[in-house]
DNA sequence: TTCCATGTTCCGCA
DNA sequence: TTGCGGAACATGGA
């Protein structure tokens, strides 16, 4: 679930319905996903505050509260966020637990705890601890930008894509997305693209793949009907021309590609 | 029971 | 130095 779209997604979701309200309480269940802070600093920044801002950068998500550090999150494989009222069903993994004053509350679940709950004074510094790379969703992400991000590496592409400290945000299966609709095979030699090969990945990504999947609310069901995602546990054939799509290990992960439409 | 999973990090090897 | 494969982390679903 938690690549760039799907982390831009909870942003907005955040947004409308978290910002503005007091925190009541701050409960971390279980612990053991807090990163460079303790439970009792993560309640004491957060309570008595307000949520009054989030950001993303990559696969993070920043939100701010009055003058306390930014909380961070990151989802891991299995994060997501759920706010409902405070009486209500919960997910089972539980991570992180916010109460606000108007009875609901916000939830970050995790079942498999690879993410990660933190505390940051600023993001831009947090960005440059982490090595991030620049997020394609930014404005002034350009052509440019991108060319420089993948430098010179002889790496294969889908690598390079899932490189954050290349480009922050893409990951497994986003990158099979984009190299499928730049018709692109992901073990390309990165360096060996050619200009307009370049022009087509940078085009696809940033003006087709992840806005296209962020307007879908990053769920596969309400993807254009020639996306590749919803194929990986359908019925396995290319949307474009119907061919069985390879299954293939790129970098050690799983990559789905149209031997037809992307050829070695 | 075994394999696999939308992520990150660390280690050894070529 | 760069890139790659594998393992580890934690947990559950097929």
């Amino acid at each position: 679930m938690p690549e760039l779209p799907d982390v831009e997604v909870f942003k907005r979701y955040v947004e409308s319905t978290s910002l503005h309200q007091d925190i009541q309480s701050v409960e971390v269940p279980g612990r053991g996903m807090l990163r460079g802070t303790s439970e009792n600093r993560l309640v004491k920044s957060l309570k008595g505050n307000r949520f009054e801002a989030a950001r993303r950068h990559g696969k993070y998500l920043f939100i701010q509260s009055g003058k306390a550090p930014w909380l961070v999150l990151h989802f891991g494989m299995s994060g997501f966020l759920k706010y409902g009222e405070k009486s209500g069903d919960e997910p089972d993994h539980v991570r992180l637990r916010i109460s606000f004053s108007n009875g609901y509350k916000l939830l970050f679940d995790c079942q498999r705890k690879l993410g990660e709950i933190g505390l940051v004074e600023k993001v831009g510094d947090f960005i440059e601890e982490k090595g991030l790379g620049p997020d394609p969703l930014q404005p002034d992400f350009d052509l440019e930008t991108f060319k420089e991000a993948l430098g010179n590496t002889r790496g294969m592409i889908k690598s390079a894509l899932m490189d954050q400290e290349r480009l922050a945000g893409i990951g497994n299966i986003y990158s099979d997305e984009i190299l499928f609709q730049a018709g692109i095979h992901p073990k390309t030699p990165a360096d060996r693209l050619e200009e307009e090969d370049l022009e087509r990945l940078f085009d696809k990504m940033v003006h087709r793949v992840l806005p296209k999947a962020v307007q879908a609310q990053a769920d596969p069901e309400r993807f254009p009907k020639d996306f590749l995602i919803p194929r990986r546990h359908g019925d396995g054939t290319c949307p474009r021309c119907g061919t069985q799509l390879d299954k293939i290990k790129v970098g050690g992960r799983t990559s789905y590609v149209c031997p037809s439409c992307q050829p070695a």
